[in-house]
DNA sequence: GAGTGGTCTAGACCACCCT
DNA sequence: GGGTGGTCTAGACCACTCC
């Protein structure tokens, strides 16, 4: 007779107590779990609330399913993080700073290569082209240099960037998008310097984004280069 | 009498009706919609099945909901992102590289004051310490820099990591914890460039994680910093 | 107090895929 | 063929919270 301390309360107590076997390594990586209807059978509830919870984990990446094939735990489980990409203003008030923001270029120009690579565009393409200063309390935060095609966002023309930023005003106009996102560290350039207040070759945070409208056209790509000492927190 | 082309196919078919109207601004930022009751009458299928759907929806950052309060479209919708973190092993071999690994220090010692701090332990705490690198065909890709609790781990210190890394023996062996990860942008300090085989002061990317058991004591500290030119990419 | 979403249940049918 | 998870349904009760 199996003693249970704590009662199973719903899909949540389902999984509790699923995660609880699998960190007590009764059911070790590779392992076929019991099937639905026996789990639940054992654990007192319904084949649905057994679904719920063996879905939840197997979204978390802990549990692998497979019609007819059964429920098994992954063998090398790979720590999934959900993060958000907030709006730049968000991310200075969250912090108790106050937003500050001051655009430095707004022109219709002739995409570079690297830029037309990256959004999948012919040469020639003539985008919008804004480059603008992120503050925190006063001080340079991060230097935004973003291109918008005007094609897919012709809106975008008409919007002079001088108050709010490219960054609001597309997050609210054109949401919904997919895309991409890319991290990495690069020197500052002498511009960036200049821009930021910091020495030139300087260590730099730099976050990449691409975004796509639901049709996949790229929408716009941006190049935000940080402030030293900038670290970007997730939790796991 | 509305005319519908798509029929609406399960929850999934629901989900994409909502995103539909949402991007169409039927339902504009900060808009009530109607009840999961009138919802499923409209669409023709059952309350649960637009509760997942909306459910979904919520979960991805789109929708508001609260009991009694119905189902708000978000004002400022912060695209959320949900990326696993590989072991380097993975990360390495997914580029088709071959992956090395070479130990360089392992021995008990008293923790520095950052990574007690980090850890929440007291003065004076000894914990086990691994330096190792990670090689991509034959050069150096990340130098791994990892403090461990054995009295939260007791096992890893029997662990010679001369030849499975830290990074893969924890994975499997202590699984499912919670933690934090925070990336930035750092000069290269003497000590890592010559490790990574390139100049002091070069612009490096730093991954700094934290995890803790189910307790949430802190197992292990590890600071990976790779070599010039990575870049961490992720989908949105 | 009443209306909303959160959840559970029991039953059912289906899609997939291993043997 | 047959067992598994994926999903839908209809109904029910509950928890929360706005009025």
């Amino acid at each position: 007779m199996t003693v249970r301390r704590t009662a199973i309360n719903g899909w949540q107590g389902v999984k509790a107590e699923v995660l609880r076997r699998l960190r007590a390594r009764r059911w070790k990586p590779g392992d076929l779990l019991p099937n639905e209807v026996d789990l639940a059978a054992e654990l007192g509830c319904s084949r649905s609330t057994v679904n719920r919870a063996l879905q939840g984990l197997a979204d978390e990446g802990l549990l692998e399913r497979r019609r007819r094939g059964g429920t098994r735990v992954v063998v090398h489980p790979e720590k999934k993080a959900t993060f958000s990409i907030p709006v730049v203003r968000s991310q200075i008030e969250r912090r108790g700073a106050a937003y500050g923001y001051r655009l430095l270029e707004r022109r219709r120009e002739r995409a570079p290569a690297s830029v037309r690579a990256r959004m999948n565009l012919p040469a020639g393409s003539r985008l919008l082209h804004v480059r603008a200063l992120h503050l925190a309390d006063g001080s340079a935060w991060a230097l935004e240099d973003r291109w918008i095609d005007t094609d897919v966002v012709p809106a975008a023309g008409t919007v002079d960037f001088s108050v709010r930023s490219a960054n609001e005003w597309l997050l609210e106009t054109v949401p919904f998008g997919s895309g991409d996102m890319s991290l990495s560290a690069v020197p500052a350039s002498d511009e960036a310097a200049e821009a930021l207040g910091c020495r030139a070759g300087e260590s730099l945070f730099v976050n990449e984004r691409l975004t796509r409208d639901a049709n996949r056209r790229a929408i716009t790509s941006v190049r935000l280069v940080h402030a030293p000492g900038y670290r970007m927190s997730v939790e796991l």
